[in-house]
DNA sequence: AGTTCGATATGAGTATTGTTCATGTAAGCA
DNA sequence: TGCTTACATGAACAATACTCATATCGAACT
C-alpha cells in the first residue's frame, strides 16, 4: 500500500538541485541531462502525491515537502558515504601515503580545508603537501616524489590518470570606481592600457594571456606578486589590472575592497583537475580523496561549475 | 572513480537477508523470486567488489562487510520510513480514527504492541480498539461502526480492500512426556481419541476442524476455554490436546509447559489479513498502521512467513 | 507588445538494469 | 544413496532510467 518506491538516486537529486539552485545546473552536478532530471523529478513528486520544487522561482525553492525530504537526504546520504569508506577499508586497508604538489599559487585556499575534513576519516593516512611552486609537477608524480598533483592542464600522459575537479570563472579585477566598472564585462582592447598584476609565473600559464590577450594581440606590461592579498592590495591602489579565481576574490569582493568583472561576455572558465599515477587510481584513499576535494569544494566555494573539458 | 551504485532497494535486501536468515526467505519477504534476490546480491558484492553473505553457513551468515552495510541499513531505512511518514502526514494531514475490531483471540498478544508503536508515530490518529467477539466483523466494516478489521478469510466483497498481514503456523499441543510427542508431526487420526480444547467459537471458524479433521472424518469432543493461559493449562493437565498459533505458544514450549509438533507433514498454515473500507484504502494513516503492524510482528513474532494466499 | 534568452517540460526512442523462468549444482539429512 | 532444501546461472523478458529533439514558459530588454 504505502509503496513509495523512493531511492537514493532521488536525495542525491534533490541534493543536487538544492545545492545548484535549479534543475539544469543539478543535472550538471549529476552527469545527467536536464530531461533526466526533470523526468526523474517529476515521477518522484507523482509518486509521492506531491510538488517538491517551486519551478517559478529563482534559484529554484524548494517546498515544504522537499524540505523534508531534503533533511532525510542531509542525514542519510552521509551516512551511506560513511559505510562505503569503511567498506572501502575493509577491502584495500585504511592506510597510505599522499604526497600533494599543487600548480596553482590560489588553491591552498581550498586545498587546506579539504585536506582537514579528510583527515577526519582516513586517519590512517600520511598526508603531505610539497612546497614550492613546481615547473612540471607531474613529472614528480611520475618519479614517485608525489602522488597527487593538482593541474589546469589535463593533456593525456603515459601512466598517468586524470579526473575533473571543477570548472571555475576568472574575474578581473578593478579598483573601486574605475572607468572600467561601467561595463558589464570587460574586453581584451579594456587590458591594454593598464598593468596586468600577476603572480611570478611564466606568460603562458596565465590563462588570461593565453586565451584572451594573447590572441586578440594585447600585450600590457606586467608586474608580479607572490601574494594574493599583495595583488589584490595593489589593484586597490590603482597599479594596474588583475584576473584572480572567483573563489579567491569573493571576501574582498563583499568588502568592496576591489571590483570584479568577467572576461568576455560569458566570461573566462578555467578548470582544475587531478592526476594519479594510473597504477595508484583504483586506491580507495586515493579515489576518496577526490571525491572529498570535489565535495568539499562545491559546498565552500561560490560560482563553481563542473568540469567539461575531458583529458 | 567511487561510484558505488548503492541503493536503499540494496539495504531493504540486505536486511531481509539478515532478518529472515537467507536468501529464498527474503526473496519472500520482499515478494520477489529466489532469483533475483541472488542476482541483486551478487551485482552489489561485484560492485563493492566485497563478499556480503557467507553461503555456506545456515542460517545465512553476513561477513564484516555485509554486518557493516546492515549496521547502514538499520540507521538509514528508519529514516526514510519516518520521512516518508512525515510526507505523508503533510499531504493528507495527520489526524484519523481507528477502530479495530479482530475476530481472533490470540491476535491480541501481537495487536497490543504493534498499537502502541503506531501510537508513536501517529499521535493524531484516535486509535480504539472493538470489545468483544465479532461474529461478521466485515458487516461492521460496511456499517461504519469500524474502520479496520483483522479476519483470517480474505474473501472479496464489495467495498472491502484486503491486504495481508503474515502466514503462520497453528501447531498441535500435547502435555509433556504424551506419547505422541514421539511422533514428527501429527496426523488426523491422532486426535480421534482425544478431546479437543478450543476457544469458544463455532467449528467452521476452527481451521483445524475445517481444513485437516472434517476432511478425514475425526470429529473428537470438543472442551471450550476463554483464555489461552487456561487451554494451556487443561492440555498441560492432560485434559486434551489443543492447537494454537506458534507465536502465541512460544513462550510456554521454552518453558517446557507443554510440547508443541506440526500438523501434517508440511504444517498447518493459516493467515491473517487486514479489511479496510475501500474508500479508505488510500488514506496515510491507515496504510501506514497495516505496514506498522505487519513490520512489527517480522519482527517480534517467531515463526512467521508471509502470506500467499491473493483475495 | 515583440523578441530574445535561460530554464523547465514533454514525447518518442534507446539503453540499461531488474526480474522471472527454467535449470543446474552443492550441501545437509534420512 | 537418494531426497530435499538452498543457492547459482544464463537467457528471455519487462520495467524504467536516460537521451535527443523540440516545445513551452517566464523574465528581462528593447
Amino acid at each position: 500500500m504505502n509503496n513509495t518506491h523512493i531511492e537514493l538516486r532521488h536525495l542525491r537529486l534533490l541534493q543536487a538541485v538544492a545545492e545548484a539552485g535549479g534543475l539544469t545546473a543539478a543535472a550538471e552536478r549529476l552527469h545527467l541531462t536536464q530531461s533526466a532530471v526533470s523526468h526523474q523529478l517529476k515521477s518522484l513528486e507523482a509518486a509521492l502525491g506531491l510538488p517538491l520544487v517551486e519551478r517559478a522561482a529563482r534559484p529554484a525553492q524548494l517546498t515544504a515537502a522537499g524540505r523534508r525530504l531534503l533533511a532525510l537526504a542531509h542525514a542519510a546520504l552521509p551516512q551511506v558515504d560513511a559505510a562505503l569508506r569503511d567498506l572501502a577499508k575493509l577491502k584495500d586497508g585504511d592506510a597510505g601515503e599522499l604526497r600533494i604538489a599543487v600548480e596553482c599559487h590560489t588553491c591552498y585556499d581550498w586545498l587546506m580545508p579539504a585536506m582537514d575534513s579528510y583527515r577526519d576519516v582516513w586517519p590512517g593516512v600520511e598526508l603531505d603537501l610539497l612546497g614550492g611552486f613546481q615547473a612540471d609537477p607531474i613529472a614528480l608524480l611520475l618519479e614517485q616524489q608525489a602522488d597527487l598533483v593538482v593541474t589546469s592542464d589535463p593533456t593525456p600522459r603515459g601512466g598517468v590518470t586524470y579526473a575533473p575537479l571543477f570548472g571555475f570563472e576568472m574575474l578581473a579585477l578593478l579598483p573601486p570606481g574605475h572607468t572600467l566598472a561601467t561595463k558589464k564585462w570587460l574586453l581584451p582592447r579594456d587590458f591594454a592600457e593598464h598593468t596586468l598584476i600577476t603572480y611570478p609565473v611564466p606568460e603562458d600559464r596565465l590563462d588570461l594571456v593565453r586565451r584572451v590577450l594573447a590572441p586578440a594581440g594585447v600585450k600590457p606590461p606586467r608586474r608580479e606578486a607572490q601574494l594574493t592579498v599583495a595583488i589584490l592590495q595593489l589593484v586597490a591602489s590603482r597599479r594596474g589590472l588583475a584576473a584572480l579565481p572567483a573563489w579567491a576574490v569573493a571576501p574582498y569582493l563583499e568588502r568592496g575592497y576591489v571590483v570584479a568583472r568577467p572576461i568576455g561576455k560569458h566570461g573566462l572558465w578555467a578548470e582544475l583537475h587531478v592526476a594519479v599515477r594510473s597504477a595508484d587510481a583504483g586506491r580507495a584513499y586515493l579515489a576518496d580523496f577526490i571525491d572529498t576535494v570535489r565535495r568539499d569544494s562545491f559546498a565552500r566555494l561560490p560560482g563553481l561549475r563542473p568540469a567539461i573539458i575531458q583529458p
